[in-house]
Parts: structure tokens; C-alpha cells; sequence
DNA sequence: TATTGTTATACTCTATAACTATA
DNA sequence: TATAGTTATAGAGTATAACAATA
């Protein structure tokens, strides 16, 4: 299920906005997903990979255990969609390269990912910049 | 792992804004969650209960199969967080029903979620009113 | 000794299929 | 027959602990 989804008492319209928000952005990413025989989690570690990276790197970025990316990646291995190399400087070490198969399936699940695209669309051009400027405001970066 | 993260071929800065916000706030969740001893889809069922549903209604509203939601309630129930009673005038129905702890953990586990307090209130009055719009106009809603 | 990554294990989320009870 | 919900099962995500190889 898309993970924050539901009617967190919100107090105000914004919050709310939010919640709405990023309800209907997960869920859309797990629809197009799924679309394209992956799991969210694969297409995000997929979409990781347009440049190679070892597993330590790949676990810091996504915050999870490395044990878990170990899991993923022998996932995605078996289907050939990204492949390990042995690190050339440190031998422990292990670089995750996306097969060309790989960048193909990711170009076509960021393809038919349209959710960011289409809410940008409904917007004017002075709106967008507003949009990203508030964002990043509450962001605080 | 946080599901949508992930540096998609942001095309706009609005894009790339709105990727590292929803990022952020799943992060948030999940990390709240856990500090209360839930998953994010337990802490996402419990917040749909402050009034009294069916398994198939929540499922509905979850987006997921009635047979996952069982599993679910059945895990919040072992805990005395929800219970189950049967409805009045379907016998085949259940209702589920929040707790007082299950209501008191929520309550704590909400107000230990400040992702979208701390983002609202790094806007002034007239900002919010303006990133709800655009959130609402870029939704379609 | 510390770090990179894997393996073993256990728990949770999730869906599908088959089932029970009720409508 | 159709619907509400459960059970059985299997695959995937996740973390912890123990481990091997390398630094």
C-alpha cells in the first residue's frame, strides 16, 4: 500500500495538501512499478545505478541495511538487469553496474512514471518555479 | 527503504524538488513509525480507525488486497491496539475498532511525526496558503 | 582491528487461490 | 450466486547476527 497514505489529523489545508500529495505520488510510483515487473524498491535501486556504485554506497544513500541491498541486487542479477564487478582499488568491494538491459527497463518505467510530469504540466511556468521555491523552503534546503 | 527516493531524470527544478520532498517525508514516517514499534502500514491502518471500519472498506481505501489487511489487524490485535467485533447488521462483517492504546499510540506517534509541522512552519501564513494551492492545482483536486 | 559484503534467520508486507459463512 | 472475511502459501523487503575476505 502506498505507505503514507490515510487521513493523518492534518490541522491545517496544507498539511493536508501534502498528505494528498505524496499519497498520490506513491502510489503512482508503485503502479508503474509494478507495470514493468518491478518492485518499488528495485526501480529505486535501479534508478540508482545510471552511474555504478558499490553496495556500501547504495545502502548509505537508501538508508537501509546493506544486507538488504545484497538481496536486491542478487534479485536484479538474476534478471540480468544489473551485473557486480569486483572494486579495482579495494577488493572487498563490489561496483554495481546497470546492464543495458537494465537502462532500458528504467528509461521505460521513468517513462511511464508521469505523475511528477503530468502535476507539473498543470501548472503555468511562474507557478512551477513558485512551487519549487516553497518546496525547498520547507524543506529547509 | 524510502520507496520513491531516488534521483529519477528529474527533467525541472519543480520535478527534482518535489522527488526530494516526497523522499524526505517518507523517510519521516517511517522512522516515526518505528519509534513507536510499528511498520509504516500498521501506523497507516491505525490512523484510518478513528472511526469504526470494515475489512473491505479499509482495504478499498488502502489500495491492497482484503487478504493483507487481515494480516494486519490480526497483527494490531495481538498487540490490544484494534479489535475486531462483528457488524450489526451483516453478520458477515466485521468492524474494527481502535483501541484507547491503540488510540494513545497513534496520538504519540502523530504528534512524533513533525515532518509536514516543521516544513508547514518553515512558511509564512500567505506561503502555505500558496504551496497548498499548487499542491492541490498540480494534483488536479 | 576495522570495513565490505554475504549468509542465515526471522518477521512483515503483499498478492493469489481456495475456503467459510452469510446475504 | 455474490459478498465479507479468513487461511494457506509464496515471493519480496527488511533488520540482526554471525561470518569471510580484505584493508
Amino acid at each position: 500500500m502506498a505507505v503514507p497514505s490515510g487521513p493523518v489529523a492534518a490541522s491545517t489545508e496544507a498539511e493536508r495538501a501534502m498528505f494528498d500529495f505524496v499519497d498520490a505520488y506513491d502510489r503512482a510510483y508503485e503502479t508503474a512499478a509494478v507495470r514493468h515487473g518491478l518492485t518499488a524498491a528495485q526501480a529505486c535501486v535501479l534508478g540508482r545505478l545510471a552511474d555504478p556504485r558499490g553496495m556500501r554506497e547504495l545502502a548509505d544513500e537508501l538508508g537501509c541495511d546493506a544486507s538488504n541491498v545484497t538481496q536486491i541486487i542478487a534479485r536484479l542479477e538474476t534478471r540480468d538487469l544489473v551485473r557486480r564487478r569486483t572494486g579495482p582499488h579495494d577488493r572487498r568491494s563490489r561496483q554495481i553496474v546497470r546492464t543495458p538491459a537494465g537502462s532500458t527497463l528504467y528509461a521505460d518505467f521513468e517513462e511511464s512514471f508521469a505523475f511528477a510530469r503530468s502535476a507539473i504540466s498543470q501548472l503555468s511556468p511562474a507557478e512551477q518555479d513558485q512551487l519549487a521555491t516553497l518546496l525547498r523552503k520547507a524543506l529547509g534546503r
